[in-house]
DNA sequence: TTGTAGGCGTTATCAC
DNA sequence: GTGATAACGCCTACAA
């Protein structure tokens, strides 16, 4: 016991010590193997307590080539749209024991790809989040990487599953909503220019050309360009206005709240994500729900089948469900 | 070449042969020791290029006995008041190359212990935000999981450095603000009972004893909470309203849009936090704020500090900072 | 300045 | 069933 304290840490070989048995035999009774005498295995198991030993994590990576770690590589870990997932990966995983570390890109679409290959190293697996890195570049990374989720983003090559959002089908949810409110003229708050998903999102309009006047207005991603797209909004002439997610329809909303702007009365407003404050705010927000929860859970789902060697399921796209709240309604006049 | 392919993993021992140097003068160019000869390091970095070499994590966590990973320690990972500080730990972090594992506790505090423990084998360190558990449970947790600090949480002894937030200065700050609008009777939708920062923020209402009537009224934590208190909070004939938290408060101001109750005008509401959203909503929340992301930066500092067996920083308190929105004002006929 | 060799703590492959 | 013993890949005295 001293000897074991001396050294500042309880090994295997003191339990194995202790319980008069070798090294092998307590680590086959630390790992449950079944083919130990059980008069043994309860004296190891004794011995571990009493000395309060826990295996070393290192040096089972080591051995088995394993971390037992998963990779979350996020653009901002502040952005409410991304906690939903990994909250399903992080519960998901836990339960085979395995553990998620995050990596926070800060928007730094040169570091991505560097974050990645470096968080790979320390983990089995990776789940990118929304990578703002370009096509190609994902494209000859991804098989460094693998195995890989991608999340949120278009679909790339057929060599990473990919669980995404069909971000078109919710646009066009919403505008069917909007005409169906007698809206003609619709504004859309665009989204980051190099984001993808805000080409879906604009692919969805293109299915009601003949029907709706489009007003894009080039905005961002976050409260405040939404706050200070309100202006443009106004003068659009438009009566109804998408936003590219929940958080700039929220700064919308802010803005038009100061503005004395009357919604949806004057002009329906409609986000897209569903996060969890979009049905709190008031007008509680009419939005495309997007289940980041359950794309956790799937992505561990795509992982654990990998590292067990068998094939993922193949990629899905989440169509995201039309949830009608107060903040859109019929038109002005219609 | 097609060894080290056939091994699947370029060691450290593939770079030494071909660079014809020993493993030990490959580690130490790998480290940037400076005492290796110019032109041996240069061709032992190139044929670690070539070779596309990466070091081994796990092996070098066995060796050094470092993971330089620090484990985040959350009791609920969607709650946007923990994200703030996770964002600074982990942005803070990465300067010096550690990693934060996240372990979601999901509210179980009966597993709190546990999950802490099985994170701090795979850390260097860890940062436990508002746990649950019970004092005693805690003081005698914390030894084993040092170096630790403890966020959001009573003071327990002085083992490990404790960020916290003042929350009993925050609501005297509130509360004065409110009195200074002519609030005389105040209501207190409080937080889950065994939140040791519930009892903090109650403490912070007795320094007004005499000037107020303190109207105190079992709540949550959460948005749907603040909604069902709605009726609560009218009958209680108070004409302000403090909440446990901004998203409580947020609920709040749902239900009280729903019902057609004016904010300010009719009732006032205040939060804490001041969460993101907290300046988006309308009204926008007056609130008192709390730096997060100062406090995860914080937690590095001492987590580094100790790291380095230098004295962390002593624990600090920090005095929230009063924002007043529009969703406070004068007291109806004051 | 560089190489040799032993250790970090487990697991896995053999014999026995 | 159990015990040696060699990996796993890196670091670091110590020696040269």
């Amino acid at each position: 016991m001293s000897r074991s304290r001396a050294k500042g840490r309880v090994t295997i070989a003191d339990v194995a010590t202790r319980a008069g048995v070798s090294r092998a035999t307590v680590s086959r009774v630390m790992n449950g193997l079944p083919t130990v005498d059980r008069e043994i295995s309860e004296r190891v198991l004794k011995a571990a307590e009493e000395l309060n030993y826990t295996p070393s994590v290192a040096a089972r990576s080591l051995a088995l080539g394993r971390t037992h770690t998963i990779g979350y590589i996020v653009p901002d870990l502040t952005n409410p749209a991304f906690h939903g997932a990994m909250r399903g990966l992080s519960l998901a995983a836990a339960k085979e024991n395995y553990r998620v570390l995050v990596a926070d890109t800060a928007e730094r679409v040169e570091e991505e790809a560097i974050l990645a290959v470096e968080s790979r190293r320390r983990c089995d697996a990776l789940v990118l989040v929304a990578p703002r890195m370009p096509e190609e570049e994902l494209r000859r990374l991804l098989p460094e990487l693998a195995p890989v989720v991608l999340l949120n983003r278009e679909p790339t090559d057929e060599s990473s599953p990919l669980l995404g959002i069909d971000w078109a089908s919710g646009i066009r949810d919403l505008v069917r909503h909007l005409t169906g409110l007698g809206h003609r003229r619709i504004a859309y708050l665009a989204g980051p220019p190099i984001s993808a998903s805000n080409a879906a999102r604009l692919r969805g309009f293109e299915t009601f050309q003949d029907q709706i006047e489009l007003v894009s207005i080039p905005c961002g991603a976050m409260f405040s360009d939404g706050h200070a797209a309100a202006g443009q909004v106004l003068d659009s002439g438009a009566t109804a206005v998408i936003a590219f997610n929940d958080v700039v329809a929220l700064g919308l909303l802010g803005a038009l709240h100061e503005l004395g702007v009357e919604v949806p009365d004057r002009l329906s407003v409609a986000g897209f994500d569903d996060i969890p404050f979009a049905k709190f705010t008031s007008p509680a927000l009419t939005t495309a729900s997007v289940p980041q929860l359950e794309l956790g859970e799937l992505a561990w789902e795509s992982l654990w089948a990998m590292l067990n060697n068998r094939k993922p399921e193949r990629s899905a796209m989440f169509r995201p469900r039309l949830v009608a709240r107060s903040s859109t309604g019929r038109a002005p006049g219609a």
